[in-house]
DNA sequence: CTTTTTATAGCACGGTCGTGCTACGGTTTT
DNA sequence: AAAACCGTAGCACGACCGTGCTATAAAAAG
């Protein structure tokens, strides 16, 4: 059954196995032997994909951001002029909350690799391009109401990324419901209300 | 020199040790050999001390919550009931940020240990008893200010969380400056004002 | 039919880690 | 003086990790 197979759909599959190792048990998890296992493949097979470890997990990464940026953008081309601004900012900036089981382990992922990257060179441009990505959205949704000032910016981006650190490590206590509640709480309160 | 050492003493330099490789290189290089070298021991002197690798762990990040708490608790000693309520909020919440190099270290520690009790049940109860400690501060805090939405309690700390979160991560992008600045819109936009 | 390519798998090596255990010298106690 | 104690250090074992390398068999190319 080799050659059958498409190479791009085995590598997908491999960081699918990736995501699901790491949202399950950290980013510690994540070795070459747990993410065969979990593949259903053997190391060297994995190894056939991506040629070393950290070029697996950087691919990962990679992948990770393409998915936020596919979500956005498919977000932003439901949009319709006459829609209600308030309404949305709101959807779009839930995008980046984890406001179902999917998403809660999509946040998971992001929340590992972007404090592996703080230490681990390998990573830091790739969560630099995403922080970067966040405020310019942020800023793109404040424009759209109104606001201009960059300090609002950087207080949006920092409610919506403490709001999804808040649920990943704390599921149990911070629901759906209570983040949608505090976002919109944030967007009541901007000034060109 | 074996015994006129004091044991207490020895214990805080070397979770004094963890601290300092965590910061610097991530939970992950918390190994007994390196946070062994660095305090300038062998291995089984460590062990001496801490008995096995969660304990060493779970140790130190007791440590870290009693810091914390000092720090809020001396901060509040200082209070003198003449002060402006808004800045006496405004330093308190302070305490939870990285204003300076110290507790840049301090909250990068408090990072790499929040993240890790996502998928550690070793550090669990640690992780939830600090993710408490900050809601009821953030509560007393606003109740100060007369709000008491338990909304808008999660929503400074939902701030606060993601100021740190940032600052620690890109501490090039965000210094002390912008920290204050975010900061003070938020207690600025509170309905209270 | 033969050759080349490729998907999959496995082995072996060097390195690191946590930990059980032992050794030794200085301190305290008897 | 002898015995018990404690701080420090080191060894050895089993486990796991990443990686260089090889083997095999199926598919594709000639």
């Amino acid at each position: 059954m080799p050659k059958i197979v498409d190479p791009e759909e085995r590598r997908r599959e491999v960081v699918e196995a990736v995501f699901r190792v790491v949202a399950r048990g950290g980013i510690r998890q994540a070795t070459l032997q747990n993410v065969a296992v979990e593949a259903g493949l053997a190391v060297g097979s994995v190894r056939h994909y991506f040629a070393s470890h950290p070029e697996l997990l950087t691919a990962a990464a990679r992948e990770m951001v393409r998915r936020v940026e596919a979500r956005v953008r498919a977000q932003r081309e439901r949009l319709r002029p006459e829609d209600d601004p308030r309404e949305v900012v709101e959807e779009m900036a839930g995008q980046f909350l984890p406001l179902d089981a999917a998403r809660a382990d999509e946040v998971a992922v992001w929340l590992e690799f972007a404090v592996a990257a703080r230490t681990d060179p390998t990573l830091g441009s790739i969560a630099a391009e995403l922080h970067q990505g966040l405020r310019t959205v942020a800023g793109r949704l404040l424009d759209r109401l109104g606001v201009t000032d960059p300090v609002a910016t950087e207080h949006l981006a920092a409610v919506l990324d403490g709001l999804a650190l808040n649920a990943a490590l704390h599921p149990d206590r911070l629901g759906p419901d209570t983040l949608r509640a505090v976002l919109r709480l944030h967007l009541e309160q901007l000034p060109g209300a």
